[in-house]
DNA sequence: AAACGTCTCAACCGCGCGGAT
DNA sequence: CATCCGCGCGGTTGAGACGTT
């Protein structure tokens, strides 16, 4: 049996919203408020929409002091960083980003940011899995193929995104020691993480060879840290209600490479209904060796697959100058206050993102 | 200029959660 | 304790805008 519609599907008017329905909403709710009731509100003022219609015209168009477009470096940065370390969470991220609806990030974030990280890596990625003989043989056995649908965008992205980073930090990181992982990984998650090390090793050898200073880069890297904060007192799971840490950084830190940060804290400024404290520290060494050492990552057997597996940085790389990745306006602030003890969180986050796609079903 | 493809974003949908009864 | 119901969320859709051939 399925769920009662919440409104009377027949007389409710869809589709975009006229100039007369907006203001009839809008003068009502600045006159009356929501009155708690959504559902209810159609009726009173007349119109012939749903309550959960009336809801989203309000809280993404209507209400006062929304931004449309026009993102900033800085909330480019806080949505990759939280999205890295909380998914696809959009309301949380929303709340750290005045006047920016959920909605509004989630379209962002699917039509450009995603496809300027992920978008062109993961079809070569993919096409590789499809055509390499081990691959196409589990295919047809079925398993992974269905082992893969059932792996979600969100958690195969975030996966992708923080072994990118973290390949580049500690080469002999989590993903890199067998002896760290789960006991149990499914075939597909086994495979994924094969490949990202097959290719890691062989770009590093490739690269090496190529680029004398690309170790120095990666040892510069092993200085780095990562760390995304999240203190978010409504949330009632315990993945969240306690702080969901991101540190691919080093367990040790050095003097020589002082990290550049920014604590983004501000009381929820949008719903009222969420109070979330961040903070986010990268450093700018970090950042500019990610993207000009970025070929050294993910560098693919097949050449075609190399340059459309960096397309996507490229294009980052072309537009760095307006969009200045890991900002280096994260700044000063910081960390102190904020910091923690890095072995631990990387312990932590790592544990949490496992955690994480062990929640989502995957068996771990 | 037209056809076609791609992108963007407002809006819809269904589900889970939690408060009310 | 069970059920109902509204809210809020994330995923998805589709129309229009825009770009390319």
């Amino acid at each position: 049996m399925g769920r009662a519609p919440c409104c009377d599907k027949a007389n409710v008017k869809k589709g975009p919203w006229s100039p007369e329905e907006d203001a009839k909403l809008k003068a009502y709710i600045e006159k009356h408020g929501t009155g708690g009731n959504w559902i209810a509100l159609p009726q009173k003022i007349g119109l012939k929409r749903c309550g959960k219609s009336c809801r989203l015209r309000w809280l993404n168009y209507l209400r006062p002091n929304i931004k449309h477009g026009g993102f900033t470096e800085e909330e480019d940065n806080i949505i990759c960083s939280l999205y890295i370390s909380i998914g696809s969470r959009w309301s949380i991220i929303a709340a750290q980003l005045p006047g920016r609806t959920d909605n509004d990030i989630k379209n962002y974030w699917n039509t450009r940011l995603k496809k300027k990280l992920l978008g062109r890596r993961k079809q070569a990625q993919m096409n590789r899995i499809s055509t390499t003989g081990q691959d196409k043989k589990d295919v047809a056995n079925g398993a992974d193929e269905n082992a893969l649908q059932n792996l979600s965008n969100s958690a195969l992205e975030r996966l992708q995104l923080h072994m990118q980073l973290q390949s580049l930090r500690k080469p002999f990181s989590f993903y890199n020691n067998p002896a760290l992982w789960p006991n149990k990984l499914n075939p597909l998650q086994e495979k994924i993480i094969q490949q990202t090390l097959q290719n890691l090793n062989q770009s590093q050898n490739k690269t090496s060879l190529m680029q004398p200073g690309l170790g120095q880069n990666l040892e510069l890297l092993k200085h780095s840290a990562i760390s995304v904060r999240l203190q978010d007192q409504d949330l009632k799971n315990s993945d969240s209600s306690n702080i969901i840490a991101l540190n691919p950084g080093n367990t040790h830190s050095d003097s020589t490479v002082a990290p550049k940060s920014n604590v983004i804290q501000q009381p929820d400024s949008i719903s009222g209904c969420h109070h979330h404290s961040i903070s986010t520290t990268f450093t700018q060494d970090e950042i500019d060796n990610f993207l000009n050492s970025k070929a050294s990552s993910f560098l693919s057997s097949d050449d075609n697959n190399q340059m459309a597996e960096f397309d996507c940085l490229k294009e980052m790389d072309g537009s760095r100058d307006s969009l200045i990745w890991w900002s280096n306006e994260m700044d000063a602030n910081s960390a102190s206050s904020n910091s923690w003890d890095s072995a631990s969180l990387l312990q932590q986050s790592e544990g949490l993102m496992y955690q994480e796609y062990a929640q989502l079903g995957y068996n771990m």
